[in-house]
DNA sequence: ATGAAAGCGCTAACAT
DNA sequence: ATGTTAGCGCTTTCAT
């Protein structure tokens, strides 16, 4: 190995050339500069016999490109947003991308600061998915020029690209599906928040408990990392309120939480209680009975999203009209919302 | 908002100061090189204002510190790995480092990329999850002065720091407890790999039948991101070996994919077929029974690595011997290991 | 106590 | 067709 790393102006010394020529060979712009074949070819032999590699801090000092996406999400370690981050990965890599990823935890002050420390590393373009409060930053990141691609939410006052799913469609969809197998007080359990997302998914929720003369009952959880407070708080609503017969559960998260609560009280699905949850998880297949969901198309999500981001990366000069793409999400029934009292 | 990005210089010359005493002020030599206070405050104050941040690029091209520490594990949408990712990055924002990351999918070719990829980015140190034959680029690492952490699998022809769970002990111990329960033709359904940690359960699972007189059987699985072969393969061992009466996953992958086998073959644990996995899941706890499971200590492993890593970086002199460290995991008995015939 | 200037490794406009 | 050179924005030695 090489104890000293080598520079472009080491390779034009030992060629007896120049640095531009060695450069412009290097970044294939040989042609274009009307560079003999038989120098690029002396010259690429070289450079991949010493093992010469361009300093990419150097490069993207001067070109101003770090070659480095900024992923942004709500938990890396959420299955969620580590499969949407596995997806964002290899595109990336493949199109000569790096990733350089931070967890906001739905935490604006956090946020802010990683984008202030993505901005700092000259970050090329960003992939976000917001928390509450964060428009004005993104504003900023906009306005300098970066691309910018929302996930998992959009937001009104952010003219970007988002890709969304139907949330409320996909609330109001399995809300009626409950409501067709005969269940009648169906609660929403459910993070608590101001983001349109979970706002759209409450929303299609008493949509369909209206349309069907019913009541809404919604218990708002806060968001934490602390599993242990939201089982405690499930457990003292579900065993406070008894005569509800089904739950829709608002996230992944929640929906963990509670059917470990139900299971712990004892509760039979869906005999005394059916559930539907938002987001797939391998516990819900495997549970008994297996959990109704409603399933994100999360390779959708994610391909989505990075191919967006690319095509504004490679043409920086198009003026292509933002848009929010919503994505549709597939009730899978299971056993978990079986008609009511058909045993 | 700033509309051109402004460097050391612009505020130098706002100030009629030099950018040397700028850069020392914000470096905080200002004491050392007895810079006035007056003046500290002067450039303090007038950088706050202005929002100025020095670019990180230049910085790291001169210094040749990045501050940006290399995350190479399996497979960051899995959740034991999801977690350390997330672990790993808390700690490393608290002290000022980036993560850049990727999964290999225990690719070693991809690997080689990714490491290379790294270097040319100047990672300042690195923690990795090891795939087969990577010695040699790790090696390489190494001889430059690079920091390395092993996560998850040491290497024994690699020195370096490593942190890794007790893996023989573990799947002695959990084989033991289910011989103690009564099972006596216990499979093993595992990761084919020749990599030290499953190498090591795989042992531990054969040296308990041995001490009891007990005949192994170990079925192989690829590595692959296909849920669907793995289940094929499983479905089809289970289908050819009536009497087992237990088994041992050795990840979890292998077992979310074994339990949707047993559950669509009707297989009744434990009453049919005992069953503990290797790390635990959402899903085993929701399971119907709980499964028994080998329960890794994953954000001590996290934190060892990477408070390892933070201590070679922040001490490039000191020549702190090389050390594996072995954590130990627990055996959580639940009710998919329940003694043979007591019902 | 503060400043001038060199240089990290690269690209690209300009020159030949 | 190839070379010269001026930076990108920062740190740091040396000078004052």
């Amino acid at each position: 190995m090489p104890a000293k790393k080598l520079s472009i102006a080491d390779i034009a010394e030992k060629l007896q050339i120049s640095k531009t020529t060695v450069s412009f060979v290097l970044n294939g712009l040989a042609h274009e500069k009307r560079i003999s074949n038989e120098l690029v070819e002396r010259v690429l032999k070289y450079v991949k016999e010493v093992g010469y590699k361009p300093n990419s801090l150097a490069k993207s000092l001067r070109t101003g490109k770090s070659n480095t996406i900024g992923l942004i999400v709500e938990n890396i370690s959420d299955p969620f947003f580590g499969t949407i981050a596995r997806f964002i990965e290899d595109a990336a890599y493949k199109n000569g991308y790096k990733i350089i990823y931070c967890s906001t935890y739905n935490d604006t002050q956090k946020t802010k600061e990683m984008i202030s420390m993505f901005r700092d590393r000259h970050v090329d373009g960003y992939i976000i998915v917001p928390p509450e409060n964060i428009e004005e930053d993104i504003n900023d990141l906009l306005k300098e020029g970066l691309p910018v691609v929302l996930l998992d939410r959009s937001l009104p006052m952010v003219d970007t690209d988002s890709v969304i799913v139907n949330n409320l469609f996909s609330t109001y969809n399995a809300t009626q599906h409950l409501i067709g197998q005969g269940y009648r007080n169906i609660a929403m359990i459910t993070l608590l928040s101001k983001q349109q997302q979970m706002f759209d998914r409450a929303r299609g929720y008493k949509l369909a408990l209206k349309e069907n003369g019913l009541k809404p009952l919604i218990k708002e959880l806060p968001y934490t990392q602390n599993a242990k407070t939201l089982i405690e708080r499930i457990a003292s609503f579900l065993k406070s309120k008894k005569n509800i017969d089904a739950v829709l559960f608002g996230t992944n998260r929640d929906a963990t939480c509670g059917l470990k609560v139900m299971n712990t009280l004892g509760i039979r699905i869906p005999e005394e209680m059916a559930v539907v949850t938002f987001d797939d998880a391998d516990a819900y297949e495997l549970h008994t009975p297996q959990i109704t969901t409603i399933v994100q198309p999360i390779e959708e999500l994610a391909d989505h999203a990075i191919r967006t981001l690319l095509n504004k990366l490679n043409n920086p000069g198009a003026n292509t009209k933002n848009q929010t793409v919503t994505l549709h999400t597939e009730l899978v029934i299971r056993g978990s919302s079986r008609k009511k009292n058909s045993k």
